[in-house]
DNA sequence: TCCACTGGCTAATGATAGTTAGCCGTCATC
DNA sequence: GATGACGGCTAACTATCATTAGCCAGTGGA
């Protein structure tokens, strides 16, 4: 069962998102959520249906709102070049700026239970799919050069990923100043012209 | 209390390090890792302390060897794009071959007791400063040009740590080709010279 | 032959956690 | 002013787990 969206329940996802990225989900209790929002572990279950859905729903939401933004990066330009600039640019941005989204989304995939699973898995091999693609239409045009497109969008993607970890807010890098550096490693690593 | 290290230790610590690759260390119970080598989860005890145990052996054992290899393949050359070009190929060589290790060692810190974490994130903050020191060192010999010695050398370790997540053994890809093209984008990525 | 050690086992302990049941005050609506 | 939905609460319930206790078979040396 799913429950309807209210400001509290929106609440709740925060606090646990929180947690999940802190504790992790399996050390983070009810009781823990429910203590973050300021009441007891089992009146959560007036807004939401079972810890799970928290994860899944933050889950689906954080690989749905990376392919938008993924395909509405993409649909701006033609150049293979600047396509891909604009799609790593919305990659790094992503992941600064929804770090706790992305962590969670990363590292706990093992704890969302099928079909769960096999979705945002399936979402996730999509969106690494654009990227190849991406990466192969650029060496097609001989704008980039590179051995393999498979390892070079690996090779992107973990950018991204390592920005989830390490990025805050009020560091001494700017989420432009990150964008900009990330879109110019991602290019010079394609040795774009 | 640690535990002497036998043959049925070694064969323990495998498959806890398995599970917990697999599972994750809080999902992984003591009867599973019996399981594996054929025994109930509490004669597991008359070989190794506690689970705690099991994971710190793992985690700090990773960490020295990467530290080591680090430090070997740093030792063998006075140039600075040559020693970088090493210390990445033994990063990646490392993820690949420990792929269970590394995997682990980045993604159960949270699960280490005092103080043990603190000791594991120590050694890690001293491997990344190994990296960015290299990087600074090139960038003050004209051989590497970035923005930022700091961001270059997050980028190039979450390469390996990327590694780790999608290398596999019998995969198209072999550990030579993966390190090859890996320091190729390392050497890219700093606009070596 | 005996004895002590090694390394299994089952049963119990104690703690923790997700979830359900059932109670109650508040408050908007009729 | 009654009433019913809303959203709290406490007290179970039911599992699961790490760990300990205590037992026992085999084995190898004295």
């Amino acid at each position: 069962m799913t429950t309807a969206t209210t400001a509290r329940t929106a609440e709740i996802r925060t606090a646990a998102l929180e947690l999940f990225t802190r504790l992790g989900y399996e050390a983070t209790t009810m009781a823990d959520i429910g203590a973050a929002v300021g009441i007891r572990g089992p009146s959560l279950y007036k807004h939401v249906a079972s810890k799970q859905e928290l994860l899944v729903q933050i889950m689906t939401g954080t690989m749905d709102a990376l392919l938008d933004a993924h395909r509405a990066a993409v649909a701006t330009t033609a150049d293979p070049v600047e396509r891909l600039r604009r799609a790593v640019d919305a990659h790094v941005r992503y992941h600064a700026r929804h770090r706790m989204e992305a962590f969670v989304g990363t590292r706990e995939i093992r704890s969302l239970v099928e079909p769960h699973r096999a979705a945002v898995l399936a979402r996730r091999a999509e969106y690494e799919a654009g990227f190849r693609t991406l990466i192969t239409e650029g060496v097609e045009a001989g704008r980039f050069s590179v051995a393999s497109p498979r390892l070079a969008s690996y090779a992107i993607l973990d950018l991204g990923m390592g920005v989830a970890v390490w990025f805050r807010e009020d560091g001494e890098l700017s989420e432009n100043a990150v964008a900009w550096q990330y879109t110019e490693f991602a290019l010079r690593l394609l040795a774009a012209v």
